[in-house]
DNA sequence: ATAATGATTCGCT
DNA sequence: GCGAATCATTATG
């Protein structure tokens, strides 16, 4: 079990990444519990060519800015006022790309996630979807900026050796029709398979 | 200063 | 399948 390093994050093929990704095991130790689990659905966001990233065309907000970190950095916002979304900055410093987390499959600290969820039982709304998902694993705004490449950072990610014997399956990515031509990109990466896949078609 | 909008989810029909 | 919830961010659409 190893733990992602900064290398790993730093190339600069953002849908390469956002591939190797699924199957990789992601891990969060907050309010003193910790929760893993496999990441199964993954979306690319690159610097240039494509208007659905938050940063394309060198835009840099307050927001944005996260995204040109070095590769490796969290990268937690809001959207639609409610849910906390997680992406993880891949590329140089500088070069604003990113994946974006949608989906995980439940390992451990399943208690944890089904308290901060408020529900009784292990569904598939658990961790399914990228806000879920985030409330599940305890992530929020606040841990912006987080370095996951740390040893003892709250929010890191490993690889167990988990074999992808069931393949990765592509498609659109979800939620960005203002973006044009470049919503049908097949940037969208996820376990074939899975039943832990996000909702959304 | 202010209005539009979104990398979503949930509950209701 | 449809629409409301709800607010930080963004551009002034």
């Amino acid at each position: 079990m190893k733990q992602l390093k900064r290398s790993f994050f730093e190339r600069s093929k953002v849908t390469h990444i956002a591939r190797e990704l699924v199957g990789k095991l992601l891990v969060t130790h907050i309010d003193g519990e910790s929760v893993t689990g496999r990441i199964v659905e993954t979306e690319a966001y690159a610097a240039t060519g494509d208007k659905a990233c938050h940063a394309h065309l060198g835009r840099f907000t307050e927001r944005t800015k996260t995204m040109y970190k070095p590769g490796g950095t969290a990268y937690i916002y809001l959207c639609y006022g409610i849910h906390h979304l997680f992406n993880v900055v891949t590329n140089v410093e500088g070069t604003p790309e990113a994946v974006l987390i949608r989906a995980v499959e439940p390992i451990s600290g399943l208690e944890t996630m089904m308290e901060r969820r408020g529900l009784e039982k292990k569904a598939r709304n658990l961790t399914a979807g990228p806000g879920v998902m985030s409330q599940a694993m305890g992530i929020t705004t606040s841990l912006n900026e987080t370095d996951l490449t740390r040893t003892k950072s709250v929010i890191r990610m490993y690889d167990d050796g988990f074999d992808m014997v069931s393949g990765i399956e592509t498609g659109p990515r979800v939620g960005i029709d203002y973006a044009g031509e470049d919503a049908l990109l097949p940037w969208r990466f996820s376990l074939k398979g899975s039943k832990w896949k996000s909702p959304a078609k």
